[in-house]
DNA sequence: CATTAAAAGTGGTAAAAAGTGTTATTTTGT
DNA sequence: ACAAAATAACACTTTTTACCACTTTTAATG
């Protein structure tokens, strides 16, 4: 099963690592340990188990890096995806560039996304839906559901 | 598999030479000290392991040399190429030429790019990601991703 | 040429910083 | 209240940084 669900709260200490919290650990395989953390498209960062990460890989590195566009997207897409691995007391280390990146504040907010979580720093994340009304958020639903065809 | 992956910083020493971060150190193979630095497409160089030089050379040697297109690209692609290799510290000592070309600071990025790393100045990469916003972004992972075909 | 001076390259070391692991204490949920 | 989880604090290891010293190469000069 590769649907994950929740919205879980964490701190980043000192040495730049959180705590991946108990409840989220649940949802995760036996001994899956393993993720990859990049980028994400808005101001965030992506947690990718690593099976989920290597779907994408495949993908990417079948195009043609001679095309400057390829390049491009590869560079927003891969640079600073990198692998990290839970500790003995189940914490990740987060890259010091991937922090400067997205993450200003201490307080975190891990946010299930389909097969991956999203990183947000925890003021930027309550922001989101602040700004968002609840019509606003029924008509992007409306618009966004529309184009699915209902499978049987 | 041969897909490096990860973000890192360092810095160029006065004689011209940086520290292999360890962390990358640990995703080469046992005794992988020798690397190729080349200009990248973009104000980048590229640091190839001498096995993935190896290939994509084995694709050039492959072009018809009596075309003068080919033999233009290849004095371009070729030239600045540079064989360089890891110290007792593990550092590796940059050609001024290449420096000069794309590394104008003292602090670098190494970012891993498939099968090899692309080495930015710190600041012009930082850049990269600021000029380029999300929805840019994702519309260039739509085009990118979805068959590549798509032109305007 | 031979000699010297300057620059470039190489290697090593000590101090600082970063990363890792452990334990104890507090908080939370059941 | 109890067990599990989260927090905080600390000790320890490894990596990185910033120097310094030495060798080799290059260039320059008499």
């Amino acid at each position: 099963m590769t649907g994950f669900h929740g919205e879980y709260q964490s701190t980043i200490d000192a040495k730049g690592r959180f705590l991946v919290p108990g409840s989220l650990k649940k949802q995760l395989s036996e001994g899956e340990t393993r993720f990859i953390v990049s980028r994400g498209f808005e101001k965030c960062l992506t947690l990718y188990p690593i099976g989920s990460w290597q779907k994408i890989l495949d993908k990417i590195s079948q195009l043609n890096d001679f095309d400057p566009k390829v390049r491009q997207f590869r560079r927003q897409f891969l640079g600073g995806a990198t692998e990290v691995e839970m500790d003995s007391a189940g914490r990740l280390l987060l890259p010091p560039t991937l922090r400067e990146f997205a993450l200003p504040g201490k307080e975190i907010v891990l946010a299930a996304a389909l097969d991956r979580f999203e990183i947000w720093d925890a003021s930027t994340y309550k922001q989101l839906f602040e700004d968002f009304s609840a019509d606003e958020f029924s008509n992007l639903a409306q618009e966004v559901m529309s184009g699915i065809q209902k499978k049987d």
